[in-house]
DNA sequence: TCCTTAATGAAACATTGTTGCATTTAACTT
DNA sequence: AAGTTAAATGCAACAATGTTTCATTAAGGA
């Protein structure tokens, strides 16, 4: 789908910032922090726009978020299915540690949490902590 | 176990405040970031200190590293078996978003995860996130 | 008790994220 | 196409979290 039509579909302003900041989304394979999207787009714009583009991008479920090992915050986009009224991001997500780069799983669900009586379970994050392939090659 | 012995088996020197820190946490049932513990003390420990003891907590085998829904970073009490070679702490993890408490499940394991071929997996991490019994009591 | 090394305190700094307010711009109305 | 309005942006100031350096203090062994 294209940067317009994903912003009109989730009722958002069409604005520069905006397509720039869905665009570089669209054009990698991995999760980018607030700090990784304002250096690819080289100054111009302020970072607080950036913090409250990602915000926005959530919250309408276009993004979502991703913590690696560090407690690190990141942002992935999210599958088609995901809105302002609800996520579906439920799959696993791995982190690599040589390379820093946090991948989405989205062939792997998380699983169903047992044993956990007398909770209200709302959704389960997981992440995969260690090597990925590309670091295995290169090694 | 006593905190003197606890500090004694991991090589670790006593001193005042690692013994103030290690007994608040096992007299606390659920994970504490350096804030809260900095909180519990009242004052007198510097900041620096803490997250010093901490780290050396982490890296020793006597806390290991907790992240809630925001990322915030805590620490809860390893289990008998950690040391400075390898933490066994892979169990769930609630995080209740009423009171905001995150609390180790030690009777519910991390499943294997399936489906990674080409990853080197070292550890998972995962997090459950909802309402805990307590809050669900109070309501 | 003395000595050595590790632990602590203090200050300065870095990074990440938030808030208030003035200005600009997108989308709608006319 | 111009005008209107609410949302988005830029800027400054602030807050929270974490790190680094260096002088001082305290723990544990000799
Ligand atoms: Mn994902
Ligand atoms: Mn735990
Ligand atoms: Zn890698
Ligand atoms: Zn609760």
């Amino acid at each position: 789908m294209s940067v317009d039509d994903l912003l009109r579909n989730h009722g958002l302003k069409k604005t520069t910032t905006r397509k720039q900041v869905l665009d570089i989304y669209l054009n990698t394979d991995h999760a980018l922090a607030v700090a990784d999207v304002e250096e690819a787009l080289g100054d111009g714009v302020d970072r607080v726009t950036l913090y409250r583009t990602m915000g926005t991008f959530e919250e309408k479920g276009l993004l979502h978020k991703v913590y690696d090992d560090d407690g690190k915050l990141k942002f992935s986009l999210c599958s088609s299915d995901c809105s302002s009224h609800q996520h579906h991001d439920n799959h696993l997500h791995f982190h690599c540690r040589k390379c820093g780069k946090t991948t989405c799983i989205e062939n792997v669900a998380v699983p169903e949490v047992e044993g956990l009586e007398g909770f209200d379970i709302q959704d389960v994050y997981m992440v995969a902590n260690g090597t990925c392939k590309d670091c295995i090659q290169a090694a």
